[in-house]
DNA sequence: GGAATTTAACTGGTATGATCAGTTGACCAG
DNA sequence: CTGGTCAACTGATCATACCAGTTAAATTCC
C-alpha cells in the first residue's frame, strides 16, 4: 500500500511558494503578487493563501506589510536553524551538499561539549539511562537497529547536558537528516559500528570525566563525519 | 519620541497562545479550545485564530489534525533553534537564566570552529572585510561602537566560513541576544575591549592558521562567557 | 452479551464576499 | 518645490456558509 496522504490546500500553496524562494526563483527582495492576485492564479481561496503566507512569515522567508506588498526576505542573513530541514533537501528530492557538510561540520563542533557537559550534569541518572542502550548495542549487529540506539544514546546525553539550547540544536539537526535516514544508514556504519567508543564514553560519563568525555565523543563522531565527507566528495 | 507599532489581532492571539504554552500553563499534550471556541472567547474572527495556529503549527509548537482536536507538542522534545527568542525573555521581559546560560556554552562551542573554518576558506577576501572593522575598532573606546563593531566582525568571520549552517546558527542566536543588546553592552565589556585578541585573530584569518584561530577565538570568546556566567551567578 | 456498524456531534479545512485599514503614487493647490 | 487630497492599490478582519475528517455514543447484528 502506497502511504497516500492529502495535503491541504494552504499547505501546497505553502510548499510552492515556500520552494520558489529557496530555490531562488523567487530572490531576496521580489515582491509576491498580492493575496488576491496569488488566490485567482491558483484557483484556491484568499484564506488559503493568507494562511500559507503567515507561514512563511513565521519561517522569515517573507515579510509582509499591512498596506504595501510582501517581499521576499533575506533567509540566508535572516532566517535561523529552523531552516535547515527545507534547504537540506529540495523539492525534486535532492540532498543540498553544502549543507550536508554544513551539518557535520556542526556536529563534529557540538558532540565533544554536549558529552562534556553530560559528564558534568548528567550524573548517575544519564549513566544509568545510558546502560541499556549500550547493551542492546552490544547485543546486536543489524545496522539499522545500531543506527536507532545510537539516535536513542545521543538523544540521552543531549538531555543529560542539561542545556536546552543544545537540545534544540540537537532538534533542528535531526529534523533535517531524519528526511536522509535511511541513506545515511550505510553511509555512516563506520560510526554505528563503533560501539566501543560508546561504551567508553558512557562509562566516562558515569565517572564525570568531563575531558575524557570531549576526546571519545570527537574521536566516535570524527568517524561519521570523514565517511560523510568522502561519500559527499564523490557524489 | 516613543516607536509606537500596532500589533495585529492574529498576532496578539499568536503571543497569548504560545506565551501560554511555553510557561507551560497549557503543558504538552493539552488540547486546545476549538478553533470557534477559541474566536468566540477571544472576541476574533476564526481566521485571526486560524492564522494563529498557523504560526503555532510552522513553529511546532502545537500539533493539529484535521478532524480532530489541536494539541499542545512537546516543543522540548520536537522543537528547533528558532524557538530560542521565545524561550529566553518571558512575557513579563524576565531573561530565562538556563537560557542564558545555554546560549553562552553555544557560542563558546562554535566560534573556534566558525574561526577555523573561516581560516580556511575566508581567505583573502575575509581578511580584507575585516580590516576596516579592526581599524574602526581599534579608534574608538565607547563600549555601544565596540560592541557593534564585534558583532560585524563575527557576522563576516560567520559569512566567510562558508558554511551556511553556522551562519544559520549563528542568526538564530543573535535574534535571542537581540533584546538582551543593552543589558549585554555592559556586563560582556570584557570581551568588547579585548580588541588585540580579535585583531591577531584577524590575522591568523589572513594567514591561513586555523589551529591558531581556534585558540584565539576560544581565548576571546572565553572573555564573554566568564562575565556571563558571573553576571548569571549572581542574577 | 459482545463485536461490528451506523450515525450524530464534534473537530479542522475551504469558500464567498463584504468591509476595515494601512501604503503608495498621481494630482492639485499653495 | 512643498504640502495636502484622493483614488487605487495592498493586507487585516469579519460573518456565514458548507466540506471533510474524527470520535464516541447509539444501534444493529450475530
Amino acid at each position: 500500500m502506497e502511504n497516500i496522504q492529502k495535503i491541504s490546500i494552504s499547505e501546497q500553496v505553502y510548499i510552492q511558494l515556500r520552494d520558489r524562494i529557496l530555490k531562488k526563483v523567487l530572490p531576496v527582495g521580489t515582491e509576491l503578487p498580492s493575496e488576491r492576485e496569488l488566490s485567482e492564479t491558483l484557483g484556491v481561496n484568499r484564506g488559503a493563501v493568507r494562511e500559507a503566507i503567515k507561514r512563511l512569515q513565521q519561517a522569515r522567508l517573507v515579510r509582509v506589510r499591512h498596506g504595501g506588498a510582501t517581499q521576499v526576505e533575506n533567509f540566508e542573513a535572516e532566517g535561523g536553524l529552523e531552516l535547515l530541514p527545507s534547504l537540506m533537501v529540495s523539492a525534486q528530492g535532492q540532498v543540498n551538499l553544502e549543507v550536508a557538510r554544513g551539518i557535520v561540520a556542526l556536529r563534529k563542533a557540538l558532540a565533544p561539549v554536549v558529552a562534556g557537559q553530560a559528564a558534568v550534569h548528567g550524573g548517575k541518572a544519564l549513566a544509568d539511562a545510558l546502560k541499556p542502550v549500550i547493551a542492546n548495542m552490544q547485543n546486536t549487529s543489524e545496522l539499522p537497529k545500531l543506527q536507532q540506539l545510537a539516535f536513542d544514546f545521543w538523544a540521552l546525553v543531549v538531555q543529560g547536558s542539561g542545556n536546552v539550547v543544545f537540545k534544540l540544536a540537537f532538534n533542528s539537526m535531526n529534523q533535517t537528516y531524519l528526511a536522509a535516514w535511511n541513506t545515511l544508514t550505510l553511509v555512516m556504519q563506520d560510526e554505528f559500528l563503533d560501539v566501543n567508543t560508546l561504551a567508553q564514553l558512557a562509562q566516562a560519563i558515569e565517572a564525570g570525566e568531563q575531558r575524557r568525555c570531549e576526546v571519545l565523543a570527537r574521536q566516535h563522531v570524527e568517524l561519521g563525519s570523514r565517511a560523510l565527507n568522502a561519500a559527499l566528495g564523490t557524489a
